[in-house]
DNA sequence: GATGAATGAGACTTCATTCAT
DNA sequence: CATGAATGAAGTCTCATTCAT
């Protein structure tokens, strides 16, 4: 059954159907991981899901669908992590931390799944016209901004930073799996705050929890 | 005779042969930075030389040879760049700022061997070992801890993001070279002056003053 | 159970064996006619049929017996339409006609069955040994000549001929639905009765008198 | 040098390239000839000629070029040999002999040419859209028709009929080369004279002067 | 009876590399 | 020194067929 002919009745996919497009796609991302996109092709996933190469063709259109499916997966489970945490901050400070925070938090839990999805954007950045896009992140620094708790810089700027400073720490992670990614959480955190806060001599962090005040 | 089975006489490699090499690094890196890497075959790069494919073989003992080379060229022409300006600061903080401004000057005059570079990079972070060794960045960021110019902090997170960052730059402006890199050197200059300086002096952090280590 | 395999019982295939076999041979039709026979893949006509694809496995040996069958059933049919109207006439021009007549009269009421074969004899005939066996057609042309009714030509090239000019006019109306068939009908009867017909006796054609032999 | 990408020079492409892709060209046509267009494919082909299928990839774009260069080379050739002997005819009677003599006369030169092109016509036909443009046959009958020297018919059809027939001799010649080709030219000419030619003159037919002509 | 799932063969193509000239 | 030519490995994809349920 053609992933792209598919006709979904009443029950839609089947069991196994899902089961073994989870299965594909998780060897995918590990592959990926392992070895690089460059070097993932069909036949090294298909070698270490231990399946031929064919069942890849089976479940899914194409190389394309396979690769857009590990976006996806990850993405989804990432974003559900991410934004609730994000979105129960109050303050904009809180927001980034928890950003950082959370991002490096699924991290820990799906090093692979990261480490697939950068190798993935990276190698599809140079194909893909470059995005002008607001991202979300940068839209809450801008508006951290607004409310005066953010200092003046420019959103965009400091929004590639922060992506490529975590994207930075996944690779690394991946790459050395002892890394403290506690401990580099609390580093970014700290770095972003004081890189973001307008911060006001006289007033101490103690928690570095960077107040809001307005200096100059 | 292959390059690597060179004899090297009594004059080493000739002026023909340097040359060569040098119009063939070249062009790997336009074309590299033209179509990206994964699609500048060694056909391509002959092909925008306007030679033969063979003449990539003849004087380089293989593909690999080629990409290291250009590697090479390219890091060593940052080096000389970058290394001096840096040098020539007496201040922790106007070091860090000259090696971020100094990167982006280099950017801005050398974009394509900049893209070509950080290309080649990507697709090979997950070939090459992770190398553990502290790079003169993260050296650096540690003596101004030394010297107390510099807040507590881990100078391998901190290096990681500075590169992390400046690659980041260097992609958007191959993508868009409307980019204003006078401002991003700016922003970026003042982000890590903000996240590196203790700018409350006496006060410390007790509860952060570590470093990312591994283990456990 | 293979269909090749099958145990006949008492009663032979059963009613729904028979059935199935039937739907499956006209959708292959169906799928032949639309897309090609190039095309045509098992999985293009299980989709088509809206059943698996190994139904078709199931209820046919492979393919090619699945062919076979489209071949034999098509044929019959034509056959059935075709002979009786061909042996009603009493003369061999009125054989002719109705020949051709019954072809063009099957082609408007089967195009597809008429499309799939044409399709398909054309795939398979550089694989099927050339017959050398006389056609029915040939031989009626023969008995024609001994009558007297039609003049001295090949009725082996003749007979070629006509087929391929029925088998053309097949697939012109394929290709366009709009051709006017019964037309065709006409110009064709009458321009092989002008071909076949000894039409002023008495008069000779001293410039091309040449006398029917094979071989060389 | 890919034949896509081969700047073409002073001296255009080297006299070995110009025989290399003649010599594939003709292993092509001898392939398709032997087993057909579905089998031939570019392992066939280049086991055939004795050497590695990316051979063919290094001459050709891609088997898309090899087939139609097989088409362009065939058809040049038959066209360099028919059409000077038909326009040297001053009636049309002897135009439609000549054009049909001298099929023939190509096809027993050159019957693997023949049979080739029409087994890739044939199974290009059912992608190719349906060409409704006059040929160049067609318009010569209908000048013979204009000049009073043909009967009133469909010159559409009897132009497909004629190409159809020498289509077939074609094939058939191929499966067995000892067909008298000679008297096939005589009888197949014959045939077409008697049906093209009002041969009885001052007998109109009114009850046909039809043309096979489209809609309803 | 029926089918989802799996598979190996083979198609076309791209590529880095090698060789003879 | 240079290169046209050739090659084999590997990649993605399609397809008819087989098998366990």
């Amino acid at each position: 059954m053609q992933s792209k002919s598919r006709t979904i009745g009443r029950d839609g996919p089947s069991f196994i159907e899902v089961a073994r497009r989870a299965q594909i796609v998780e060897c995918a991302i590990e592959t990926i991981a392992a070895i690089g996109y460059a070097q993932a092709s069909l036949n090294q996933i298909a070698e270490r899901a231990g399946i031929s190469k064919s069942v890849i063709s089976y479940h899914f259109a194409g190389k394309d669908e396979l690769i857009q499916q590990v976006l996806t997966d990850v993405s989804q489970a990432g974003a559900a992590l991410i934004w609730p945490r994000v979105q129960a901050e109050t303050t904009s400070a809180g927001m980034l931390r928890a950003y950082i925070q959370s991002h490096l938090d699924f991290m820990r839990d799906h090093p692979k799944q990261v480490a697939a999805v950068s190798e993935i954007l990276l190698y599809h950045r140079a194909q893909t016209t470059a995005e002008h896009d607001t991202t979300p992140l940068e839209e809450r620094l801008r508006q951290g901004q607004r409310d005066g708790e953010f200092r003046t810089f420019s959103p965009r700027l400091m929004a590639w930073t922060i992506r490529a400073a975590l994207d930075e720490v996944a690779r690394q992670y991946v790459a050395d799996p002892s890394l403290d990614l506690d401990e580099a959480a609390r580093e970014l955190a700290r770095n972003f705050a004081l890189a973001t806060t307008a911060h006001t001599p006289g007033l101490t962090h103690p928690d570095s929890g960077c107040q809001v005040s307005r200096g100059g």
